[in-house]
RNA sequence: GCCUGGGUGGCGGAAUUGGUAGACGCAAGGGACUUAAAAUCCCUCGGUCCUUGAGGCUGUGCGGGUUCAAUUCCCGCCCCAGGCACCA
């Protein structure tokens, strides 16, 4: 009887889909866990890194429900977004049914992997009955000013009439008819995520099921900072340029004052100047140099004087003012006092236009000299040329010069933050609509709660020109103002798909629920957190903080009751892959270039850097071809065991066979003791053994031991799997006892056995299968994880390794636990030890127990 | 550029707390079985040197350091990946 993949699985499928195994409900009398994987995004297919999640999810599931736990593992869609727009103008199909075809091909995709999901919680964003609590929230928010208007820029391609997407921006150029992308300033919705900084902060360290990367990261883009706002008088204007800065110990040192060109300061000190027209033009050549550069170090640093002044309101020296391009508008107030002895770019940028330097801190033992300068001087120091404070330590006038700006009035002491708020407004159709009203007398005016929801109209039609489909839309714009009753218009602007993303979690709890406000507290209060959830690196940042912050917020409103939506988090590494891309088609899918040539031009394939698999990049493997070949077991146990979860994996195709062929081996060797074995009973705990038996025995019980610490502490699935196929080696390496040796097939049944229990979350259709064939009734899904026998796995001897100098001269052989000195001597008694020692003084022996012994010689 | 990770044989990886570097698997080479092939089973497999041994030296991106002992800790550098606020 050969392993036939397809057959077994489809059967067990089958079966877990019309018996609805895995679905739950609340259960106060277990213990629940809550699984979570990141929901993909219908983007067609799955593609190996959804398979890669979604079977480590999977195996975490399967294992803590064998442990005993009310299991709570949802699966649903990310469906709004921009793809969805992208096909519809490529392959004129509307979004939505672009969206559900995907949804119902990856839907089948994901069931032929066998992952034991809930399917009746399924949940996909871009229903009505999903988002109309979205829109709600978004009224609530308004209403405690968690929502609110402000200006802001977005890439504008001229021609198409279209706001884009950081991604459909190329090099400066719009990705569809490459003409330049400007700036253009729109009123936009904002998420006020500022209002809860502190506590996302906070929490940071109250999160110890996080990776500290992630927490680092998170901590890093919130950006607390604390420094000082200072006021700089304008020279002739009654007004000041206000700063902040966390170096007020260089302020004696601040020689001029740099503005962020964008600005609208910039235009106002230079208007009525001969400079102004210069001005303009440097303002509007620096609002299209890319932002991420503006700030590099290496880039090139410009500027323009404004023919203004301030004044140090410490030394009362005049500060000329310039309009820059490596100043950020938005962090701080825009404005940067310069200090070019002590910051390496204001000190490149005073060499560039001959401005003064002043040195305020020296190193010690060391005299800096303004004059013969190269580079700024960005240490630690003493300060001089700072008035009362010269002499002390840079770090600690920090505090005194604070003191002293407050004193004179000058400044204050602030706290800065790099974190932004949250910008959602897209002008774009596939999204949730946000449910305000502009009523031209009553201004911004919230739709009212019994209107909601307000639903995405299907009668549009997309184009690569025009902007948002919905604007044009007379039928959706249209509307009367709920307040005072006159026409007014909709918002057009629909949802950052982050908002979906921030709560869908909350949904599957209860994902039926329809009455305000959408989510059950009772359902909720028995699954949130959490437990454990799943996904790419990638999302370390935005989708998290998101998330968190939506969770404080809605716990606020008193919809849900905890503080954090995820308690333990695992971050895989992602799948990459090297691009393909032709010179005159683009990227290529590695199917379309076959032999390194282009399927359509027979151009010879340029090989590109190895990135992140994703579908604009091509550089995707479709994982039906594993799941055709080999079956889905066979693509889930070589997902988990190429690579550690956390670890970035390149694919390569080597290595799939092997993991097909183990299953093969274990289906044999099953099969070589299979009517042996069926009627067996297993041995009792105590059963003494001796040999060939004993070790296996031995073996078993260590493999349980092994594969449930990789499993439970680290989720190092590789070496799980390692363990299993070292005990199916231990099998096959036995000499094959008798039919009549029911001892013997006794240990065979119970390492066969577990094998088969501990590779049940990995591959649980194979399992399933052979579990059956022994005869079980159950099914071994619903068997209870096996515990393993402390005596049983103990080993009686050890290698110990003698190490001279720390280099490995020997070995031996010693009973487990044996007394130290006996060690030692039996070390140094060695044969080849004592030849290499000679006449060598012995200056030390260390032994590390049951490891080694390092004799220490005098050379 | 900034923030965060990572770099170990031909390849994926293992070494859990500073203690035997290379588990397990892939690829490769050799052998057995077979009319043959596939499948299967067995053996070899970091580099190098010779006196071919239960051998010596060397080896975890590069250069230093701490230690009896460093893939692991510290300092400096190189390379790769992710994120950088409108891809998700």
């Amino acid at each position: 009887m050969k392993y036939d993949p397809h057959k077994i699985e489809e059967k067990w499928q089958k079966k877990w889909d019309k018996e609805k195994t895995f679905k739950v409900t609340e259960d106060p009398q277990k213990k629940k866990y809550y699984l979570l994987e990141m929901f993909p995004y219908p983007s067609g297919k799955i593609h190996i890194g959804h398979v890669r999640n979604y079977t480590i999810g999977d195996v975490v599931a399967r294992y803590k429900r064998m442990k005993g736990y009310n299991v709570l593992h949802p699966m649903g869609w990310d469906a709004f977004g921009l793809p969805a727009e992208n096909a519809a103008i490529e392959h004129k199909i509307h979004p939505l049914k672009w969206t559900n075809d995907n949804i119902a091909h990856m839907k089948k995709q994901l069931k032929r992997m066998g992952f034991s999901y809930d399917w009746d919680r399924e949940v996909s964003t871009c229903e009505p009955q999903y988002y109309r609590w979205e829109q709600l929230f978004f009224l609530w928010m308004y209403e405690k000013g968690l929502a609110y208007k402000k200006r802001s820029t977005v890439n504008y391609c001229g021609k198409c009439e279209t706001v884009l997407a950081n991604e459909q921006v190329e090099g400066g150029l719009c990705w569809r008819c490459s003409t330049e992308v400007t700036e253009k300033t729109l009123d936009q919705w904002f998420f006020k995520i500022t209002a809860y900084i502190d506590e996302l902060l906070e929490y940071c360290d109250k999160l110890p099921g996080w990776p500290e990367k992630v927490l680092t990261m998170q901590k890093n883009w919130i950006g607390k900072s604390y420094g000082c706002e200072v006021d700089f008088p304008l020279i002739g204007s009654n007004k000041a340029i206000k700063i902040f800065t966390t170096r007020q110990d260089t302020l004696f040192g601040a020689t001029f004052m740099l503005i962020a060109a964008e600005l609208p300061l910039v235009m106002e000190l230079a208007k009525g100047k001969a400079i102004e027209n210069d001005v303009r033009q440097f303002v509007e050549k620096v609002k299209k140099q890319d932002k991420l550069m503006r700030t590099s170090e290496y880039y090139e640093k410009e500027g323009i004087f404004l023919e203004a002044y301030c004044e140090n309101p410490l030394t009362g020296k005049h500060m000329p003012i310039y309009a820059t391009n490596f100043v950020l508008a938005d962090y701080g107030t825009g404005c940067v006092m310069a200090v070019p002895t002590h910051d390496q770019r204001d000190f490149e940028f005073a060499k560039k236009f001959n401005l003064p330097l002043i040195v305020v801190i020296q190193p010690k033992g060391k005299t800096l000299d303004a004059e013969k300068m190269t580079e700024a001087y960005t240490e630690e120091g003493i300060l001089v040329n700072s008035g009362k404070f010269d002499g002390m330590e840079n770090l600690k006038a920090l505090e005194n010069i604070a003191d002293y700006l407050e004193s004179l009035d000058r400044g204050k002491r602030t706290i800065q933050y790099r974190l932004r708020d949250w910008g959602i407004s897209r002008q774009r159709y596939w999204g949730a609509p946000i449910p305000m009203i502009n009523c031209k007398k009553c201004g911004i005016v919230p739709v009212k709660e019994t209107d909601l929801p307000i639903v995405l109209p299907r009668d549009v039609v997309l184009s690569a020109e025009g902007g948002s489909p919905l604007t044009a839309l007379k039928k959706f714009v249209e509307t009367t103002c709920p307040n005072c009753g006159n026409d007014a218009q909709r918002e057009t602007d629909t949802m950052d798909t982050f908002v979906e993303s921030s709560w869908y979690f909350d949904r599957y709890c209860s994902p039926d629920t329809d009455i305000k406000p959408g989510l059950d507290r009772k359902k909720l209060d028995y699954w949130m957190p959490v437990d454990q959830y799943i996904g790419g690196v990638e999302h370390a940042i935005m989708h998290l903080l998101y998330a968190r912050f939506y969770t404080k917020m809605l716990r606020d409103f008193g919809v849900i009751g905890v503080d954090e939506p995820f308690t333990n988090l695992l971050t895989q590494g992602m799948v990459c892959k090297e691009t393909m891309k032709c010179t005159e088609h683009g990227y290529l899918f590695p199917e379309q270039a076959a032999e390194g040539k282009c399927h359509l031009c027979q151009k010879e394939v340029i090989i590109g850097k190895t990135e992140k698999m994703s579908k604009s990049l091509k550089n995707v493997i479709d994982p039906d071809y594993l799941v055709q070949t080999y079956g889905a077991d066979t693509a889930r146990i070589f997902c988990l065991f190429t690579a550690p979860p956390e670890k970035d994996l390149e694919w390569s195709d080597q290595g799939v066979e092997g993991s097909f062929r183990f299953l093969n081996r274990l289906w044999r060797i099953f099969l070589e003791y299979w009517e042996d074995i069926k009627k067996i009973k297993t041995l009792s705990i105590s059963h003494q053994l001796e040999g060939e038996l004993k070790n296996l025995r031995r073996k078993t019980h260590q493999t349980i031991r092994k594969v449930t610490i990789d499993i439970e502490d680290r989720f190092h699935f590789n070496t799980a799997i390692s363990a299993v196929m070292e005990l199916v080696n231990a099998i096959y390496q036995l000499e094959r006892p008798a039919s009549t040796d029911k001892i013997a097939l006794a240990v065979v049944r119970e390492a066969l056995e577990t094998a088969i229990i501990l590779l049940t979350p990995i591959v649980p259709h194979i399992t399933e299968e052979l579990w059956k064939m022994l005869g079980n009734k159950t099914e071994v899904s619903d068997v209870s994880w096996p515990e393993y026998d402390k005596a049983i796995a103990s080993e009686e001897e050890i290698t110990v390794v003698v190490q001279i100098n720390g280099k490995l001269r020997s070995r031996m052989i010693v009973p487990v636990d044996e007394d130290a000195e006996k060690i030692k001597a039996v070390a140094l008694a060695d044969e080849k030890i004592k030849s290499l020692i000679k006449d060598a003084k012995v200056a030390k022996v260390i032994y590390v127990p049951n490891k080694l012994v390092n004799i220490v010689i005098a050379s």
